[in-house]
DNA sequence: CTGAAAGCGCTTACAG
DNA sequence: CTGAAAGCGCTTACAG
C-alpha cells in the first residue's frame, strides 16, 4: 500500500479523494459513508464496507480546516486567561481541569489563549474570534463595559467571575458574600473575636463581596468592625505576604488577631509563610482560613481551612453554557448569571484561639 | 456602514471579498494588501489605503480555517498530558506555562488535549492530526515503542521526559541522575546518614535515574545503602502520603530516618502532611527535600529545598523545537534528546540532624 | 433516492 | 508587474 505524500515528497494525511480512489468510488460517496449523518443508508452494503475498509486502511480522518470551512464550525472553544510571565495560577489550573473534561466529552478542542492584562489586550480579543474558536470563555475578565462592546457579535462569549456586567456575556460565579460570612461565623464559632480579613483588590467585585460577608458575619455577632483588620492585598500570594510582613512590622508588640481570614488560598499561603518566617505556629498561635479550595489549600501543610468554590464544576458549566450558545446564534441566553453555591471545607489550619493573647513579633 | 451577516440572519465576520467590495477591488487584491507579503507593494498607494480603511471599518481578519486550507498550516500546536478527572497537576501547570509564553512569541496557538492513559488512549494520538495543529507536546508519555511507531509521519512529535526512546519523536529532558545525587549529597553534607528515598513508580526512567543518583552520592560517601530506606511511591501527593504512612506503621518504635528525599514536590508535601498528623516537626525533627521546584514547592510551610527541574524553560523549548521540525517537514532533527541542567534550590525544609535519635511515632 | 456542482474563504501558481 | 483561475478538502443544496 502507497502512503500519500506532497509534491515535496513528504508525507501527507489521506484525504476523502485518496479513500475514493482506493475504494473505486467518487470523494462524495466516501464523504457519505464516513462523514455524512443520513446520507450514508443509500450507499449499497458492498460499496459501504470497501470505503470502510479503505479509510481504515490508509488511516484517514476528515480534515479539521477543511470541515470547518464547510460547517463555519470549527468545534474548538477558547479560553482566555491572564497569565504573570507564563506563570499560571490554581485558579486557572482548576477551572481549565474542568474546562477540558467537559470539552472533551463533547468532543470539542480547548485552546487556551494568554494575554497580560484585560485592559491592554482587549483589543486582541477580537483577533481571536477569526476562524479558530466558535466560543470563548474569559477567565475573571476585569474588562470595562466599553471594551466589552467592542466584543465582536458573530462569537458567543461566557466569562467567569466578571468584574462587572458585560453586555451579551453569560457570567458565572459563586457565592462569594454568604461564603465570606460562613467562614467567618465558622471563625467566631471557634471563639474567635480578634479576626483580621486580608481583602482582594479594593473595588473588585469579588473582593467587596468578600468583605459585606465578613461585616455581615461580625455584626451579627455583635463584634464590632475594627477597620484596623481589614488589610488590602491582591489576590496573590506575593501580595499576600506583602501585606502580611507590612501590617506585622508597623503593629509589632501590638496584640496579634487570633485568626486570619484570606480573600483566596493564594493569599493565605503567603501569610502562612510570613507566619513561619515569625516564628508563629499555624494553627497553634493563630488560625488561618483561605477561599476557593484550589489545589494550593489541599498541599500546604497544614492543610488549608477554605470556603470552597466549585472552580472545576464552574469552569464545566462554562463550556455547557458556551456550547448551547453557539449551537443558537442570535438567540438569548436563558440566564445572564449563574450562581454557584459555596461549600465549608474545614481542615487544619484553624483551632480555637489560646487564652494567652499574642503580640505582633519582630519581623526580619 | 452595514454589517455581513449570514443567510440566517446572525452576525458574521467579514470577508476578503466584503472587504474587496467596500473598497471597489477585488478580494484577490484586498489579499495581496492586508495578508500577501511581497505582493502588496504593487498595488496603488491610493488603493491600498481604501482596501486597509475597509478592512479596519470591517474589522476585517483572515478566517483560520481557510487559511489553514490553503496552506496547509493552522499555526497551532497541541500539547497532550494525561488527567485524572479533570484534575490537573503542578508540573502540567509549570510545563504549560512555558508552552503559552513561547507559543504566543511565535504567534502560535496552543490546544490542550486530555486523556486518561497512555496505553489506552493512544490511539486517539493520531485522531488529534487531523489539520487541526501543525505539531505535538507529548507531556511525560509513557508509551511503548509499538503504539509510537503508529503516531501518524505527516505530523511532527516532541516529547517532555518521555519514559522512553519514541522512535521520530525529540525528547527533551533533564538531568535527573546528577539532580538526585547532588540533592543526596547536600543532605550528607548536612550531616544526615539515614537518608530515606521515596522514588517514583519503579521502572520508569524518571524514578531509576533519581534511584541511582541517589545511590552514587550514598557510596560516594561510603554510607551503606539501605534497601529498606528505599520507599516506593508514585509521583502523586496522594501516593507519597499513603506510602510515608505505611511505612512509619511498620516501623514503629524504629529509628526515624533523619532525612526524606523524594521523587518530587508532590510525594514530598504528601510526606509532610504524614510528618504533621504524627506531630513530626519539619525540619526539626525530619529534614524533607523534593524534587522539580513546582508552585507546591513554594506554597509549602515550610518552604520545600528541592533540585530544580526549569520546566518553564523546558516547555518553551519544546515548542521551538516543534516549530523547527514543522518548518522543515521530513528534516532529521539536530538532537534527539535535549537534557536541561537541575539546580539546586534551598529553602527551609533541610537542616542538619537532631543529636538525639528520633524514633518512628504511633500513626492513626 | 442518487450524483455532479457549487461553495466555504483563503492562497498561489500561472497566464497575460 | 498584474489579474483571473485553480485549488486546499470538505459539505450541502440542488438538479436529475
Amino acid at each position: 500500500m502507497k502512503r500519500p505524500t506532497s509534491k515535496n515528497g513528504s508525507p501527507r494525511a489521506a484525504t476523502l479523494a485518496d479513500v475514493g480512489r482506493a475504494a473505486g468510488v467518487s470523494a462524495m460517496a466516501a464523504s457519505a459513508v464516513l462523514n455524512g449523518a443520513r446520507t450514508s443508508s443509500r450507499i449499497a452494503a458492498a460499496t459501504r464496507k470497501r470505503i470502510l475498509a479503505a479509510a481504515a486502511r490508509l488511516h484517514y480522518r476528515p480534515n479539521v480546516a477543511a470541515r470547518a470551512l464547510a460547517k463555519r464550525r470549527i468545534r474548538t472553544i477558547g479560553m482566555v486567561a491572564v497569565t504573570d510571565e507564563g506563570a499560571l495560577n490554581h485558579y486557572f489550573l482548576e477551572v481549565l481541569g474542568g474546562i477540558l473534561a467537559t470539552a472533551g466529552a463533547h468532543d470539542e478542542n480547548t485552546t487556551v489563549f494568554a494575554i497580560h492584562d484585560w485592559t491592554k489586550d482587549a483589543p486582541r480579543l477580537r483577533g481571536m474570534c477569526d476562524g479558530r474558536i466558535d466560543g470563548l470563555i474569559l477567565m475573571a475578565p476585569t474588562l470595562t463595559r466599553a471594551a466589552a462592546e467592542l466584543l465582536p457579535a458573530h462569537t458567543p462569549f461566557v466569562a467567569l467571575h466578571a468584574n462587572c456586567r458585560l453586555p451579551n456575556v453569560v457570567n458565572i460565579e459563586s457565592d462569594e458574600e454568604r461564603g465570606a460570612q460562613e467562614m467567618t461565623r465558622y471563625l467566631i464559632a471557634q471563639g474567635h473575636r480578634r479576626i483580621m480579613h486580608v481583602t482582594g483588590p479594593r473595588g473588585f467585585i469579588g473582593a467587596e463581596r468578600r468583605i459585606r460577608g465578613f461585616k455581615k458575619a461580625l455584626a451579627g455577632a455583635k463584634i464590632p468592625f475594627d477597620e484596623s483588620l481589614l488589610l488590602p492585598a491582591d489576590f496573590s500570594t506575593a501580595g499576600g505576604r506583602a501585606a502580611m510582613r507590612g501590617w506585622l512590622r508597623a503593629h509589632r508588640g501590638e496584640p496579634l488577631p487570633t485568626a486570619v481570614f484570606c480573600a483566596n488560598d493564594g493569599v493565605a499561603i503567603g501569610c502562612m509563610e510570613v507566619f513561619a518566617e515569625a516564628g508563629l505556629r499555624v494553627p497553634d498561635d493563630i488560625s488561618i482560613a483561605g477561599f476557593d479550595d484550589t489545589l494550593a489549600a489541599r498541599t500546604t501543610v497544614p492543610a488549608l481551612t477554605t470556603m470552597r468554590q466549585p472552580l472545576q464544576a464552574m469552569g464545566s458549566r462554562a463550556v455547557e453554557v458556551l456550547l448551547e450558545r453557539i449551537q443558537r446564534p442570535g438567540a438569548k441566553p436563558a440566564k445572564n448569571t449563574i450562581v454557584f453555591p459555596v461549600e465549608m471545607v474545614v481542615r487544619a489550619s484553624v483551632t480555637r484561639p489560646r487564652t494567652a493573647e499574642i503580640r505582633c513579633p519582630r519581623i526580619a
